[in-house]
DNA sequence: TGCCAATCGGAACGATACGGTCCGATTAGC
DNA sequence: GCTAATCGGACCGTATCGTTCCGATTGGCA
């Protein structure tokens, strides 16, 4: 139940790109130094975003990526599922895989997809636009630690002090 | 956002323990035939299940396992987190751990949180006691492929045909 | 009372896929 | 026509997951 640090970083370079006019140009070496995550993993990121559909891309010199639709027509599912893959708790939901040896004798798979849909809706329930906006509605973090510093150093995501290269881990 | 097979064993095995009754020793070897999960990997899930405190456990012959509690106090997030681990869908989420740059300034965080809470939520609102139940309720599982074979084979958790090299029924 | 068998608990091994990196293909600009 | 910038796909090391095996513990039986 953990997403992938790949679907973790399209999240967040997402969001930055959704901060710029929709219709500027967006090289993955711009967002990934805005987001702080590794230019070569960056690529990657915007590469199964761009063939997922939710980006547009062009090709050689002055080419770059641009949204595909509106940030409210993206939903944290969409950007999720275009880089890991089908949201399906189990391999039983997607519909092509059939491993399971008690497939339709199976009791808990019913209450297993209703689940499923549920964690779905949760996620489709949240818009890029959302993602993209700095205030938070305050009934949906209260009880956090992280209350978020509104005040300083927040117009920029990624200040000069990132010291990324994945540094210990 | 897919739950690891042992957590997938694991759900489908506390559906079927609690299908017996709460007072019954319950061997790995008897939940896995029932379920058709190759002993071995039940021993092992049900390992976890019990120093997660869902399980109490009793060791040497004629031990076995028992529900800690009552099933409708155990919930499909309760299986998942004992094998699994928190639930949480990025590393900045769980407490403990602080290895993103951007803790601190990161925008999208909060949103995040929020989103992971709806999904724990989610998980949190199903009951063992629900998933041991047969029918499913239909308003949850409406317009999914699969709308359940109420009819036929439904009442064996693992009929004969299973057909997996483990079966040894 | 001593031995045996059954069962849980933890350790070790192999496989899958994830994360990261690099190089080639393509195209605008000069 | 050439150069430079950028995307797209292929490759490899590594970490985690899944599986298996063996030892520890305890009740039952002779």
């Amino acid at each position: 139940m953990r997403l992938t640090s790949l679907a973790d970083y399209a999240v967040v370079m997402m969001a930055a790109a959704a901060r710029h006019p929709a219709d500027a140009r967006l090289s993955a070496g711009l967002l990934a130094e805005e987001t702080g995550v590794p230019l070569p993993t960056a690529q990657k990121v915007m590469g199964r975003l761009a063939s997922a559909g939710l980006l547009e891309s062009a090709r050689g010199s002055g080419g770059g990526f641009r949204l595909a639709r509106a940030a409210s027509g993206i939903s944290l599912a969409d950007i999720i599922e275009a880089v890991e893959g089908p949201i399906a708790m189990t391999n039983c939901i997607e519909g092509s895989i059939h491993d399971c040896a008690l497939e339709g004798s199976c009791r808990v798979k019913p209450h297993l997809n209703a689940a499923n849909d549920a964690v779905r809706g949760a996620l489709a329930a949240v818009s890029l636009s959302q993602l993209s906006q700095s205030p938070v509605r305050p009934e949906l973090v209260e009880g956090l630690s992280f209350a978020g510093p509104r005040g300083e150093g927040f117009d920029r995501l990624s200040p000069n002090g990132v010291e990324t290269e994945a540094d210990s881990r």
